[in-house]
DNA sequence: ACATAAATGTACTAACTGGTACATTTTGTG
DNA sequence: CACAAAATGTACCAGTTAGTACATTTATGT
């Protein structure tokens, strides 16, 4: 433990500043990608201790077991969503045009956070285990609710929308196409080719949600005609 | 070994009768259940060794090693899904009520093959890795596409359908509602409440889905008013 | 019947992996 | 500066789990 004479590999660490919110921020980052990879059973204490600058030590003392960091790294990526979705404002435009936007909103949002959509799989598979767990996740998706019932009501009062038009199936429904645009890629790009995963077919794609979801909700809508396809 | 005097309990393998193909089928039904609840990673050979008729040793014998185990549990589900594909016969149906049924079959096979679902996602999560490996999937979901190529055909020839109707689009539209619907289903109860998957709640989506999809294909659809909501 | 192959049972192991014990360093406080 | 508390490093362990070695039983072809 002396002096060591030859040059220090580890200088970065030779006399460490603490720094508890990085290290754990850290820790977390890392584990989000390796829960996301390969799950929670499949995912790796010890491969997230090697990638991080910090410590296994480190993962136990903040997050007290394997279970607790899954827990931390889902609120986490929960939160995060949340952000960006609280940042999506849509209140000046047109019932219609409003709708729109939030139909490709949501489905660019799904198509790049495939980390999200993994770990959202990944809980899935867990029944939603620890989300039912959490304290800060019910009520946390409130925002992009309120924006649809928003829209519906001033579309419903300027005439322009059905009367059964629903935020929560709406939400829903757009959902379930921006979701399993990513969640599904793989099997279905093997299945079936990726011409749907091309740029062109990913534009084509989107454009058809937010005509199945126009020609739903609004009266007498009519999809644009497409370009030359 | 000698005459037993007391009752045999194992008595239906006091002296077993060789069965390759039964022991291999029933591996595989507890294998799928297994994986299907735990993921590749999460699953244990042991559990389902214990689980099943056969033995641990019977598992290795027959199918290598937990890959090649959980290779042919999808190999075989996949199958199984094509078979009730190709049960379903609209070509005597008229092309709207064709594609309605397409439609509401989809949704309703999906909703009642839960551990498909299941293992899909879970694939989804290797990446389709064990899919691509495969040699009997490729090609094996011809059948659906071919169906729906069928109906827009005629549909398009009654100048019922807009021209733009593309099966495969229509197939991963469907498809997309229909797996997210149950792929879903807890993460999203318990951030919006259950009220999507009580038995009305299935039901408005499913004919929502149906009022989309005709929507968007059918020239001038009007979605039928909903009874009382 | 007999030889050979297919099918099965039992017990075991080597490696992996989540988790911990113990010592040490840094930081905040009076 | 002394002392406690927070933060970190190192080495280790006990339980789990995929996979196997070896012996045995059943079926099959001639």
């Amino acid at each position: 433990m002396g002096d060591t004479s030859r040059k220090p590999a580890n200088a970065r660490k030779a006399h460490w500043k603490q720094n508890p919110d990085g290290v754990k921020e850290d820790i977390l980052r890392v584990a989000t990608e390796e829960f996301a990879a390969h799950g929670l059973s499949g995912g790796r204490i010890d491969e997230i201790a090697r990638k991080t600058e910090a410590s296994k030590r480190m993962i136990y003392y903040y997050f007290g077991d394997k279970d607790g960091l899954y827990q931390a790294v889902l609120e986490r990526v929960y939160s995060t969503l949340r952000e960006n979705e609280d940042a999506l404002k849509v209140g000046n435009l047109d019932p219609v045009a409003a709708l729109s936007r939030l139909v490709e909103a949501t489905f660019e949002a799904h198509a790049n956070t495939p980390l999200f959509i993994r770990l959202v799989m990944i809980e899935n598979i867990h029944n939603a285990a620890y989300l039912r767990r959490s304290e800060i996740i019910p009520g946390l998706n409130r925002s992009i609710i309120d924006k649809l019932d928003d829209v519906c009501t001033r579309g419903k009062a300027a005439g322009l929308f059905r009367a059964n038009a629903d935020p929560l199936e709406l939400h829903w429904l757009i959902s379930s196409s921006s979701f399993y645009n990513v969640s599904n890629k793989e099997t279905f790009s093997t299945s079936f080719g990726d011409s749907l995963y091309t740029a062109q077919g990913q534009a084509r794609l989107k454009q058809r949600v937010v005509d199945m979801i126009l020609g739903l909700v609004v009266i007498g809508y009519e999809p644009p005609v497409g370009a030359a396809e």
